[in-house]
DNA sequence: CTATCTAGGTGCATGTTGCACATAGGTAAA
DNA sequence: TTTACCTATGTGCAACATGCACCTAGATAG
């Protein structure tokens, strides 16, 4: 996360907690969470193969499990279920996301203050 | 700000905007940021050669201007004042923050009221 | 037969980071 | 004097992550 365009001051996406939380809500394959990510995370953009590669990314830690399912209609999926491993480290990534919000509200504290001070004098 | 080592889930670390109000509050070298930055953030240790190639970037972007400044003791220092650019930049920088922190509280939202229902039943 | 949607991926260029190392001025101790 | 350390700024390289474009392939609609 962070600043992958050129002129952007890049914060990060819940790209793997999100996906956690998605799958452990219900079992789902790669496309669908897709569809699900953009609706949870409307702010946020993120390419399909970023999400593909975070799954497999994910699996390999032993986070998620796949098997494959062909249904009546469309191609094969791949469909994802959370392991226990996985919803330690969704907790673990809640504990994160609780701090980092801390330090969020930590930074927007000095910002304003210092802005009280020093700050533009366009309002007065 | 992502996930950089083998098994994290990596938030972002607010190092530019960070450097922006450092330098902000106070025309400052690269030393010393680091020294300001890992005390205004002291949950998130940065290398001393990110802060560096994060100034120089900052610098080709027009967010800061540098002059070089010999003491009486030591070698000498980049010293880094923030520019008109870098301070719009601070503030949308601080827009994105906010949203960001709304999303993490919709994300915390959604954990919980989805473990209240089919959430674990240690506790009961 | 062609276009489109679903579904899952890969290749490559680019950008970022961690780690180690280089350079260099100044100071204090052995 | 030589050694060591602190201040101060950076670079080289390997590893990793992303955006963008592209590929495969089943099914369905025209």
């Amino acid at each position: 996360m962070s600043a992958k365009n050129s002129d952007e001051i890049s914060l990060d996406k819940l790209i793997e907690p999100s996906l956690l939380l998605l799958v452990q809500k219900k079992p789902s394959h790669g496309y669908e969470l897709i569809q699900n990510f953009n609706c949870l995370n409307p702010e946020e953009e993120v390419e399909p193969g970023t999400i593909y590669r975070h799954l497999r990314k994910m699996e390999k830690k032993g986070f998620l499990e796949s098997s494959w399912k062909t249904s009546e209609s469309g191609p094969a999926r791949r469909l994802y279920n959370i392991t226990g491993e996985g919803m330690k480290a969704l907790d673990n990534a809640v504990v994160k996301i609780e701090q980092q919000k801390q330090e969020l509200e930590h930074f927007l504290a000095v910002y304003r203050e210092q802005d009280k001070q020093g700050g533009n004098l366009d309002e007065a």
